[in-house]
DNA sequence: GTGAAAGCGCTAACAA
DNA sequence: TTGTTAGCGCTTTCAC
């Protein structure tokens, strides 16, 4: 039970154990074919002198650096609802598995190259990359130049392999849910049309009402294009649902903090939900459940979203196998979702 | 303009320069002295190769990690309102200045010894350790054992330095500019009463009503002392201030998602803010500003706060001299607050 | 002002 | 099955 001040390495291993420190190595990585008498004896007497191998000297070694590099936009990353927050906590629970340390850092909206570079690219301090949402294409093509491996997570991007929510089923669920309530007049409160995840949405919440054979009305389609998809911005466009000639009998909102802020609006102005309007959003955020009138959402399984993400990734880092760059990965993952029905779509048992 | 595809080294550079890599190395690190010439010589080549030291060699030579952690509970980094994620960001911003990592990582609220360890301080992976919010007090003992260097964040523990918010002052501002607008009764919202920053919230807000020579109500008083401090906790607290038999003339509540959650409760009551009752918050969250009445609340600069603690922690790690664990370091620094007033503690100019 | 050489702690041929 | 040895890329005495 001898504790040294100084961290003990590979080398007092061995010494005590009466072997070379290559025979404790491979009993240490599990490798080579090493009898079960000394292994044990390794295990133990790495124990008692809290043997920890050094990660530098590892890494030095294995010509890598034990990083990967997560990276999404700061007004991304500090949105009121902690979206983006899981999904990183899902790849920190994923890198765990595999040894790995997660490095995050945000870039800004509009990316300077060279100017915005996160400091582990630049230093080339990680092994490979993960990008979190929508970010700027000079980003993406000066990530690209770097031959790290990426994976994409609620984002796409040509021949780059990318983790996906399965918005199409979301918002035709979601619709659909609507449609069977009794609701026709159904409108689609978005903003940030850029976002993919988002014009997604729009796309089949109009092929879902199509399918139920109820004729496409644009006056519906209440959005924002260039506005971010904030509660701020849900109230502003909550008015404007509430200005239309002919009242919506329910809306889906292509996120949780839109569907919050017209809750907002609708609350203000004494338009009760679900009674003069449904509601719907996406994503499942914490607050949906918790709103005055809880929201019913499609829930998008976040943390998984990074767990895939990781995993994918560290299958592209560690084949160390002749890859060209680029040539595997050109697919998609999707991951489903789910509808969670709460009394903001349920008409009152009038 | 040769460009090497495996990456350079500072053997490379040497060759390249006709000169020793120690040459090179006190260059690359402005160490000793070396000719101007040489100097030039060096960094251009440097440059030309696109060299890049490597982390894991430098770290290995200089028996460090180069990284530092950052531990917060999740229940806190998943919070609504992205708190802790801008003081993240403000040690971030900070780590790049001296060059080290952020490893982020979570903790559960209730924490297991050795079970929930984090990694990198199991793997003694980091140079100092940075704790945000009010963490497990096994969690601190453990910490402590590993004799890293430590830096709070918003909590305090005997014997740590710390960096926290000024509460007494952002309190006691509050309420002067409560009773300045001709608010008497005013109320404190609070949840979580454990946390030392609310407790001290609310005795400043009892101390700045005696200064002023109010009677305390201990009626006024409306808190859930085992909630987390949440909108939905505050929407509960909204409708019990409510309930009170004389209804307050305003609420200080001891954050914005609290203040948030009972300007839903009010607005829901078709309660108005501020005719009815003042609102006055914590924090200066984003929400704060863009809610349906925009809220008077006392700023916190986040990010500084997270600056301010990795800068300590540099200086606590960095200069090699022996020190006696937590010999220093016996102080707290108080970082101040700022009161930004809002629509919902101003008179309507009636 | 500059260079030679040892060493940081580990992995991986290659030998034995 | 185990040991010897040569690196991995850098910093740092200590000569010169």
């Amino acid at each position: 039970m001898s504790v040294t001040s100084s961290r003990s390495t590979i080398r007092d291993v061995a010494r005590l154990a009466n072997m070379s420190i290559s025979t404790v190595s491979l009993v240490l990585n599990n490798k080579g074919s090493v009898s079960e008498a000394t292994r044990r004896k390794v295990l133990q007497i790495a124990k008692e002198l809290g043997y920890r191998p050094s990660r530098a000297a590892r890494d030095l070694s294995l010509q890598r650096t034990g990083n990967v590099g997560f990276v999404l936009r700061e007004d991304h990353f500090t949105r009121s609802e902690p979206f983006y927050t899981y999904i990183f906590l899902g790849t920190e629970f994923e890198a765990r598995l595999h040894n790995l340390y997660v490095l995050l850092t945000t870039i800004p909206r509009v990316y300077r190259r060279g100017e915005d570079t996160p400091r582990f690219l630049r230093e080339r301090n990680v092994d490979g990359l993960l990008v979190a949402g929508k970010v700027s294409d000079d980003f993406l093509t000066e990530a690209r130049s770097l031959e790290v491996p990426i994976v994409l997570i609620d984002y796409e991007a040509a021949g780059l392999l990318a983790i996906v929510i399965d918005n199409q089923g979301g918002a035709r669920v979601a619709v659909e849910h609507l449609l069977k309530q009794g609701y026709r007049r159904v409108a689609f409160v978005g903003a940030d049309l850029s976002h993919p995840s988002i014009t997604n949405r729009l796309e089949w919440y109009r092929s879902a009402l199509m399918r139920a054979g109820i004729p496409f009305d644009p006056a519906l389609i209440v959005a924002d294009a260039e506005a971010e998809p904030t509660r701020a911005t849900g109230q502003r466009l909550g008015q404007r649902l509430l200005e239309l000639p002919e009242r919506p009998a329910a809306a889906f909102c292509a996120n949780d903090a839109l569907a919050l802020g017209v809750l907002d609006a609708l609350s203000q102005a004494g338009v009760r939900v679900p009674d003069d309007m449904a509601l719907v959003g996406f994503d499942d955020v914490q607050g949906a459940a918790q709103a005055p009138v809880p929201l019913t959402s499609v829930r998008v399984f976040k943390e998984q979203l990074g767990e895939l993400a990781m995993r994918h990734l560290v299958e592209l880092v560690e084949p160390a196998q002749a890859r060209r760059p680029y040539a595997r990965g050109q697919h998609t993952i999707v991951v489903p979702t789910e509808l969670v029905v709460r009394a903001s779509s349920v008409r009152s048992v009038a």
